[in-house]
DNA sequence: CGAGTTGCGTACTGAAAGGTACGGAAATGC
DNA sequence: GCATTTCCGTACCTTTCAGTACGCAACTCG
């Protein structure tokens, strides 16, 4: 996908993409996406204007580039790291420990959590982002599903109700983990609030 | 509070001060504090500029007037129509149920909810929802030890942290209520949740 | 009718937003 | 060296933001 053709012809090309999508990554994740411009992205990048735009095309484009970055780096490992065989209390319970865990690699939060809140994203953006939460409540789906063959989940609670409920306890937590609130607290709370299972 | 002296000297006043903070209650509760100007509530207030700086003074203190205004029209009818004799899984369906009503009154969402979500609001406005959140989070505490009393709520539960998952379930079905998530499947999901109770 | 007092809105400011026109810089090919 | 190709950044555009200077309008008092 890099260097489509190796074109030695004409002035060597110095504007780094990947750098670029990595730090609008950052900044919005970090701050969320109304509070950060493509000025302040170019100033920390180090890269001018119209490179941004040549490079991306708008800012719809950079968002949509950093988050597909995001699902690559962050979402995708989160979602590989769960083993569909462990009780579902339990990969629930790491999920939220990764979750509040100061620890954690990258800003409190999520990218995605924040882009579901924002509005006026951009057309491609906002694709980008139901894509990702379908995705996220498919597999949520797929896990409660196999966890009712367990019986840890009552029959009688339908599937997509179940995903839903879990799906919008992690965003829960995540946006306030993002605003800083209290870890232990948000832990204990969504314990709490999944021990519907089992 | 109002009419000072009632100063019969001078032009008389014309400007209508609950008018523009209802008006900007709207439209911050309907669209966030982010997605809304100084601009376009004096647009939609048909009031000018100055005259809307000279009864306020400055988006913080607009934005802290308007949330007072919905704490006093929205939020506490809300809480007095809790009854606390009643069982508290019937009250917290009657939340939520009201909270997803297509037909209430005012917007869908809670502009408590939304400024508790945005940053960079500004001193007053900050505080103000910091007492607002506190104030949901002690009346959801004593509603919690009422159910605990009645045996409704397992005594190991701490009390904060039950009153912390409340809190925050009805702030993610408030913010997906603005979102324009499917009614129904907020519904589900908060009965699911809440079903932890009794 | 002035003179005094109070409230109002037009028209401005500087900053910052997203976005672009355009000419110079750096390489290859001859 | 010179033309060609490719890429880069300075300097600009329009719009919108929060905030304000200033003069006119509308009232009461004498």
């Amino acid at each position: 996908m890099n260097t489509p053709a190796s074109p030695v012809r004409g002035r060597p090309r110095t504007f780094r993409r990947d750098h670029v999508v990595q730090v609008a990554m950052d900044a919005y994740w970090r701050e969320g996406p109304d509070a950060v411009s493509l000025n302040e992205i170019c100033r920390r990048a180090g890269v001018s204007k119209p490179g941004l735009y040549r490079a991306f095309g708008g800012e719809d484009k950079l968002l949509d580039a950093a988050l597909e970055h995001y699902a690559d780096v962050v979402l995708a490992p989160n979602f590989a790291a769960i083993d569909p065989d462990t009780p579902l209390r339990d990969t629930l319970e790491a999920i939220v420990a990764s979750f509040t865990n100061a620890d954690r690699a990258g800003p409190p939060g999520c990218l995605l959590a924040r882009l579901q809140q924002a509005d006026g994203l951009g057309p491609l953006a906002t694709g980008r982002v139901e894509g990702l939460r379908q995705h996220a409540r498919d597999s949520l789906a797929t896990l409660i599903e196999l966890a009712k063959a367990r019986c840890e989940v009552a029959e009688e609670i339908p599937t997509e109700v179940a995903a839903a409920m879990v799906d919008i306890e992690c965003n829960a937590v995540l946006l306030r983990m993002a605003a800083g609130e209290d870890p232990e607290l948000l832990r204990a709370q969504a314990r709490l609030a999944f021990s519907i299972f089992h």
